[in-house]
DNA sequence: CTCTTCAAGTTATATCCTATTACATTGTCG
DNA sequence: CGACAATGTAATAGGATATAACTTGAAGAG
């Protein structure tokens, strides 16, 4: 399973898991600054290595980006799965739509690198990152806990997974005003994800009916 | 109505209106390469004035983005109301998603800008940008035809506000597979929009029974 | 009408970051 | 053991942000 064996530290002069090091650093820089604090040199500098170290790992800055990028999918992929792993009286999908809002405003710069930045745009279909991002998705139909299959199914997915993306998106950038600002996000998620399933029923309800 | 009367061109030495001009080519590099896309310099040379000259009229590149970010909301606000003005026998809600719908996905360097950069989440309240946000949420509110007022009304715009977001954030990264792949993006946006309008009629309803 | 002043340019420069090139060190494998 | 590949370092080029000190010209006061 692991592609890279994670080597221990080697001796002074070789830093002996660089590559992960890097990772690892710049997951916490984009946590606190967004995608767009990131400097390789700083990266280095920090780890006490050379400026052009990382250079030996990552193609450029954008190559080190996508990389970060795919980790911090594959680590909300995890949140995901464990809040719809473990059994509790509210539904998978409130428990997946809180998860991904808990993720999307306390760790708001990694959120943002993953579904706002330019990266993702450029990820080829196949590649690590994409993959993990189609991941992301399928955890959302599984969350989806009715009969319905195919497209009914992705569109409902699609529904509650855009919604939570916009709360996200307009909460961190305190557009929630009015009214709006006294009711608790999670109350304004939960109000969707209600919307969502009595949608879905009723979809599934019609094409039952015109199915026989 | 206009603050800085938008000078001619003096002579050689002055440009006559060098902060007009900066926001506008930056507007384009950003509809071209999105937010990291803007280099002071390179719009200096651009514009045929030395480095340091954008300098004089912003304090810093985030005061620059934070110019332009202002002037797309103004820009995107005037398509939306002239989007819900116009006479049509689709309902005003369809027609502003459709324009946004239409705007995140042609325009996606300046939508990310306005919408998923850090620029925006620093503007404090009362200022020209968060005024202009704010404008946006208020037009969304005008395009729910619904006799609904309040939280509920605002609740709702939300909905549809949010779905939209969504679906241009995941349209844009490639991550609409599967059957959604099929499907037309306004198609999905027309679907989200019957169902807030579905929902918001049942919520009436409700509260009027509730009411009475 | 001239003189002063000030906004808005300029040149020069410091600092930081990315990225490349050439060289050094070390683990591994024939 | 010796060659090689992987992974470091040092030196350096180039471009960007930002500041400081100087220059130009428009515009108002006397």
């Amino acid at each position: 399973m692991p592609p890279r064996p994670a080597r221990k530290a080697l001796n002074a002069y070789h830093h002996g898991d660089l590559r992960d090091a890097l990772v690892q650093a710049a997951l916490g820089e984009v946590e606190l600054g967004g995608p767009e604090a990131i400097s390789i040199s700083a990266l280095a500098k920090t780890l006490g290595v050379s400026q052009p170290a990382p250079y030996k790992h990552f193609a450029d800055r954008e190559s080190l980006l996508t990389a970060v990028t795919a980790e911090a999918f594959r680590q909300f992929n995890a949140i995901l799965r464990e809040s719809i792993g473990k059994p509790s009286r509210r539904s998978k999908l409130s428990r997946l739509a809180q998860a991904t809002l808990d993720f999307g405003l306390r760790r708001n710069g990694i959120y943002r690198l993953m579904f706002a930045s330019r990266i993702m745009a450029c990820a080829p279909k196949g590649s690590e990152l994409h993959v993990a991002a189609m991941e992301t998705f399928e955890l959302v139909l599984e969350a989806l806990e009715a009969p319905a299959v195919g497209l009914l199914r992705e569109r409902s997915a699609l529904q509650i997974w855009a919604a939570l993306h916009g709360v996200v998106m307009l909460a961190e950038q305190g557009l929630l005003t009015g009214q709006l600002a006294n009711v608790s996000r999670e109350e304004l998620v939960e109000d969707f994800v209600e919307q969502t399933k009595l949608a879905l029923a009723a979809a599934i309800k019609a094409a039952g009916k015109n199915g026989r």
